[in-house]
DNA sequence: CTTGTGCATGAAATCGATTTCTGTAACGAT
DNA sequence: ATCGTTACAGAAATCGATTTCATGCACAAG
């Protein structure tokens, strides 16, 4: 790798003076010239990590995720990516499989490695961001908050339990399960209040949690809870998945189970992108991810570029879409 | 950040003795445990920039990928993090989006960075590895071969191609057209001649390059190729996809038409995690992503530790799972 | 003609760690 | 007692860029 000294070497100038010229610093032209020749000649690009290391940040900001192979997530990560490439950044993915400790040492990486800034989807809701918010390092948070005063990026979980739900309730199904993700996620938690408050006003059930399931948000997760579901002695019609994986792992139950809706109800929290179910058979919450993402990398730029303002939560919307199929009547 | 000296100076020992400390050079244990002490007390960290500018390499491995979105990717990427992670490395995940400019790009981050390490799976066969491979930077190829001389993880392509549409071929289906990726990826050239050899040798067609489409390796382009077919004067009975994205898109467009499959045959090269088909319906020629993932991280790990053998490629297994329902006999 | 102002540029300090070089002390062998 | 070896630890050089500081020159104002 050729260095700035040999650039200055060989186009007769002072290093200072090749550092001006890539950063665009006032030099003569004459200089100039002979710099970026130098410069071409030797295919000189800056040592990143020297130059991290002076300006005390790097051109790169870290994307810390709870699981990257899913397709929320991926989608989410296109976003963050588009935005912080179009000004010049690059991301770090990193994958914390909702696991703290994980996300800790991700976290700490951040700061040693001098990043410019981190979007976070917290894996739980006592991540510890003291360091990075001591240290001045920006951060936004997207997807599920935190304890912290920081930029936030979210949607209304309790708004998308909430029509899910009562897409199913508008569609005539009778008993409408839930399952959700473990109890500490808060979008687990707040899809799943949306659903109870649905079949409590319309006096579905005595005891609504009865048809509540909490399990992993993956597809496996949605499988068991599924199975479980289908065991009762008074099973549901229906159900609302509180997400993406959750939501594919009950559709492959019914499947097996010859259970295809309509015949019985299935609304999920998030989009199925590779799934080759008939049109309109299921009713989707469509989630921003992507946009949400696009949202989080835009405030984090605009933080690391030096905006103090209050710290702001920007809420993104839902969207229902309903199935278009209705059960059979029942007897 | 507390830095080196900070603790040297609270431990009153010189910064090059709390470096010892830390890296694990022998310091008398006197000395050691004031500087742990202070250490601990200043909640030091060693600055990655410093260190990393210092040795001229990182603990950050690159993984540059096509499509961060394709879980096939995704997957692979777990393994490569798994890997990573539990020898001390960071995996930045890069997308290049199949675009070559996109892609030099990031390789030129991943020099300028003195990165570790990179795992590639190259946009097109023309990637410019020259500057990497210059500079001695371990490099590991997957899922598409280069035109250097670096080491590589592939899976046979032509065989999956040929297993796919064997399948097909064995369960009684007459008309079996191909739906494939870009001309010039390998993976998407090498999976259709395995299906041109089996179409031809079963005598199928007399041009069988008119059931052959290629498209983009996404879902849209499995489903505009998929219509493509259907819209034929004498259009096939069955179909293999290259990908599983053209999988899942044919499959959608197959549902939307009411051909679901035993009625129209179809084997999918790569897996389908997030599909809610019914069992066994689609043949799948189950691909080793995470796997491949795993051996290149391994791979690109020795060579990071100094291992200087001649390049080696390991070509991994498919495996096929044939759908278990048949069409019925034709008339 | 002198002084002041501004600009272009080079020399040198700086970022924070690692590593080489150097010196000292202790200990064993001769 | 002297020499050689080893262990330990500090001083200083180093990685490659950026940035501050200092210098010299040109030109305008007084």
């Amino acid at each position: 790798m050729a260095t700035i000294y040999e650039v200055a070497a060989l186009a007769g100038v002072s290093p200072a003076t090749v550092s001006r010229v890539v950063n665009g610093q006032r030099v003569s032209e004459e200089k100039a010239a002979l710099v970026r020749a130098a410069a071409a000649e030797l295919n000189f690009t800056p040592n990143r990590t020297a130059r991290t290391l002076r300006r005390q940040n790097s051109e790169v900001i870290a994307l810390v995720l709870p699981d990257i192979e899913n397709p929320y997530f991926t989608s989410m990560a296109r976003g963050v990516e588009d935005v912080a490439r179009a000004a010049g950044y690059s991301v770090v993915l990193c994958n914390t499989d909702e696991d703290p400790a994980k996300e800790a040492k991700y976290l700490d990486i951040a700061i040693s490695e001098n990043m410019a800034g981190v979007v976070l989807a917290p894996a739980s809701d006592h991540t510890d961001l003291q360091h990075l918010v001591a240290r001045g390092r920006p951060i936004v948070a997207v997807d599920r908050s935190t304890r912290f005063d920081i930029d936030g990026v979210m949607m209304n979980n309790r708004q998308g339990g909430l029509s899910a739900a009562q897409t199913l309730v508008d569609a005539g199904y009778r008993r409408i399960a839930c399952i959700t993700g473990p109890r500490d996620i808060e979008t687990a938690a707040e899809r799943s209040n949306g659903w109870r408050e649905i079949v409590t006003r319309a006096g579905m059930f005595d005891r609504p949690d009865d048809y509540l399931r909490y399990s992993t948000f993956r597809v496996d997760g949605g499988r068991t809870a599924m199975q479980e579901l289908l065991a009762m002695e008074n099973p549901p019609d229906a159900v609302v998945a509180a997400n993406n994986l959750m939501g594919v792992g009950a559709l492959q139950v019914l499947t097996e189970t010859g259970l295809t809706p309509p015949a019985f109800g299935v609304a999920v929290v998030g989009d199925l992108p590779f799934t080759t179910l008939p049109p309109a058979s299921v009713s989707i919450v469509r989630l921003p991810a992507r946009h949400m993402g696009v949202t989080a990398a835009r405030m984090l730029l605009e933080r690391i570029d030096g905006d103090t303002q209050p710290a702001r939560t920007v809420v993104l919307r839902n969207e229902i879409i309903p199935a278009t199929s209705v059960p059979a009547p029942t007897v």
